[in-house]
DNA sequence: TATATTATTTATCCTATGTTAATTTTTAGG
DNA sequence: CCTAAAAATTAACATAGGATAAATAATATA
């Protein structure tokens, strides 16, 4: 997935805008397993996701909880950190070999104050992230576990595969056991 | 709370810009009971809430889900209308009568496109929302409901005096009955 | 290929929360 | 102040999902 592809999905901006965000990217690629934000610190940057899978969680009672899945065009972020430049409260981890588009958060807010383009770029970018998370809340506060693991394999088939069922159980708010248990009722 | 108030609240801008918004915005005050968005309708405006309290909810598996609430001060806005200019999928009632600021979502969406102040200031609003959605979440996803409600009454003391229990318990992702059990071991 | 490690499933038992229904308390209207 | 309606609590029973441990399957490494 090209960097003006994911650009302009997150919310069609005019050629000369595209190109100033374009200037400031930097294409890299990093090793399955690397933690790209960690808890507790402030990260300089903004990714998108050109291909690959990574997970964002963060310990709650000494266990880990898996709150987001980000795959092929999906912008990695650490919301508390790209938004009040304080450090996050969770970790982001790569769960495949990823290729990534590099941003400077700092670059990025230069451009905020200066193209009004990119200002409503990033206020779409906010609000259909806000949608999305509002919408997990509400399916999760009244569906029951198994429903919701329907949901996700209908959706989203592909992430059952790639992922480890530890981190699938745990987006869904339930053990391993649990979803375990789940899975053996449908088939 | 006046409306220079809560515009700077959620991000400042230059008094010019406040200006603008100021001058689109209509004061109003209806009775407690009224519905300000209604599921699968398309509204035509933004509140600011001045004084009262509100909550969103939706229908499923014909129970009355409760997800937000709003307070003195807080925005009310059905997000995929305001967003996607889509019907919403939930429903604003008023539980007092409230004082609110109205502005036509037209009108802003002129200013967004004409102020980088502005823009960046609904930019600033969606970011500061999603954060507060997607800690939500996360204190939902592994944490006992008995936990959450104490969390409830820690933070917000004053939602459990104005608002209904059940509209706690749905917003805490339980049953009346069982807020009830937990509201007595507590005592 | 054999072995060690890690991931997943299965089984057992237990607790938090749901469901329904009855009872008590609170609120609103006459 | 009294009564009807609405809200909250309590009780009894049912169930989804947690905890622990053991068994199996999958994956990685020598």
């Amino acid at each position: 997935m090209s960097i003006e592809q994911i650009i302009n999905q997150i919310y069609p901006v005019p050629e000369t805008s595209a190109q100033k965000l374009k200037q400031l990217v930097e294409e890299i690629t990093l090793p399955k397993g690397r933690i790209l934000f960690e808890v507790d610190k402030i990260s300089r940057n903004v990714y998108f996701l050109k291909k690959g899978i990574v997970r964002a969680y963060l310990f709650q009672h000494d266990t880990e909880v898996t709150f987001w899945f980000g795959r092929e065009g999906d912008t990695i972020i650490s919301m508390k950190n790209y938004v009040d430049n304080k450090p996050g409260y969770e970790n982001i981890e790569l769960l495949e070999d990823c290729d990534l588009y590099r941003i400077k958060t700092s670059d990025l807010r230069k451009l905020f104050a200066e193209d009004i383009h990119i200002a409503n770029w990033g206020r779409r970018f906010a609000e259909t992230e806000l949608i999305k998370v509002e919408e997990r809340l509400i399916s999760r506060q009244f569906s029951m576990a198994a429903d919701r693991y329907q949901e996700l394999i209908t959706h989203n088939p592909d992430l059952v595969q790639r992922v480890q069922l530890c981190h699938i159980a745990s987006y869904l708010g339930i053990t391993q056991v649990s979803l375990s248990r789940i899975r053996s009722k449908i088939r």
